[in-house]
DNA sequence: GTGTTTATCGTCAGGCAGACGACTATGATC
DNA sequence: GATCATAGTCGTCTGCCTGACGATAAACAC
């Protein structure tokens, strides 16, 4: 059959963004408020329309940049690690998840290390980090007293699956650097750990799990004590990037 | 900001499947020959555009059906177990990948047994079953002279990371056992193993890993000797998807 | 029967993870 | 300044899993 631009429905293509980062030793997303219907006043997951130039991995990291002020890390570049993660997650296609029309929402999985605060468009008190069970619990309230509204559209089931993205994914590969601030010790890198699943480790076996594996974290001769107690190592993240064998989560 | 329909670019949304099967010891894609510009007579994946009151899982799966007549297997129906593995694979939506417009193509991954010959729309030779190293490699020529032009649009790439993902899913899951007929041999799934990941495994431990972990394989009670030599035990699918600890894949 | 092929069971050594003891180096408290 | 609490780092031991590989079993081809 010949091309018929008549033959396709039209639809519109945006990107959505599930922040995390690791806050007082919890996994939190961003969230902002919605100042428009539908669903205005509810929280909802940073993002918007990809443009008629972009590519999906551009819009998704402009959209990063407007509402964290964070670049997105090159993997090309390894010296200049200051910059977050970002990677595609999944594509949510319901028709019908948009009550105005057919969109197709590409979802975008971002990592973060703690940020001083968030900024959307300027107006703090439409964006704020909250940790994840908050997000998608039921009903209920949050912390300081927020109505635990369930979030907007689908954005439950999208936060829901970057999630589980990144607790699978820090497993088998040295993702969980990306939670920490360029130079870390061991123990933060621990914390982090802890906080994305959940568990507790035992202290002495992951410190031998994570410098006895080769490439994972290079040592930077200097040493900190920011948490109290002996001073500890301070690491960068080595060149290796898939963790073989694995770091191993906890039955619970 | 209101809602302005003009305020985003209209995009056309397809999906793309990369079917993946095992024949003759080797893992093979369906390719189908384009008919028309652009890329006309070259060899394609499977896809067509997302319909307009259409779920994208839907639209993979009534693509899948119309290329192979193969149904979708129901993760919440285990007994009846005679469809494809189908799943999301990631979106591809580069400006200019389609000259013709601005495309975004939902990739899918489907993972069938080995099925007697392809159709495409009733038409043999515009569809057929290749190893996929013969699909990725760069020039030369294929098994039966097919002159080994690489795949229209971005579909190498495309290609490419659904292997991947399937040699990788098969390390932690039970996903092996979809390209299996509904009963088969630990020799079987070996051979599926092989042929995945290019490599030969020891047929003693292969057996001791499978049939030592809990709900993997199911044994139904027959044997068989399709296969030569001692017949072998039948075993189906276990209801367990998760594969813990993995397959070890060796180091090539 | 003999040889070939495939399936299945066993044995053994090495590596890694979980449990946990011991020691070190800092700041806080009395 | 002694003591305590906190956190980091190094070891030890045991059990499980894997890779390497020997041995046996049950079919078919000749």
């Amino acid at each position: 059959m010949p091309y018929d631009p008549s033959a396709f429905p039209p639809f519109a293509v945006t990107v959505d963004l599930v922040v995390l980062t690791v806050r007082r030793h919890a996994l939190c997303a961003l969230a902002v408020r919605r100042g428009e219907p539908p669903f205005q006043g509810r929280w909802a997951l940073p993002g918007g329309f990809v443009r008629a130039d972009e590519d999906l991995a551009q819009a998704a990291a402009r959209e990063l940049a407007e509402e964290t002020g964070l670049r997105v890390h090159d993997p090309a570049v390894p010296a200049q690690d200051n910059g977050a993660h970002l990677e595609q997650l999944a594509t949510y296609g319901d028709p019908g998840r948009d009550p105005r029309m057919r969109v197709v929402s590409v979802a975008h999985l971002a990592l973060a290390p703690d940020l001083p605060a968030p900024r959307a468009g300027g107006d703090a008190s439409n964006a704020r980090w909250a940790p994840v069970g908050e997000l998608l619990q039921q009903g209920g309230y949050g912390r300081d007293g927020e109505a635990a509204a369930p979030l907007a559209f689908d954005h439950a089931q999208i936060l829901s699956d970057g999630v589980e993205r990144a607790r699978s994914k820090i497993e088998y590969s040295s993702l969980a650097t990306a939670f920490c601030p360029p130079e870390f010790t061991v123990g933060e890198l621990r914390r982090v750990y802890e906080a994305v699943w959940g568990v507790g480790l035992d202290p002495r076996n992951f410190h031998r799990k994570v410098t006895g594996t080769p490439g994972f974290l290079v040592p930077t001769g200097g040493t900190t004590t920011r948490q109290g107690g002996r001073p500890a190592q301070l690491f960068r993240a080595g060149g290796a990037t898939l963790l073989n064998p694995p770091m191993l989560r906890p039955e619970v």
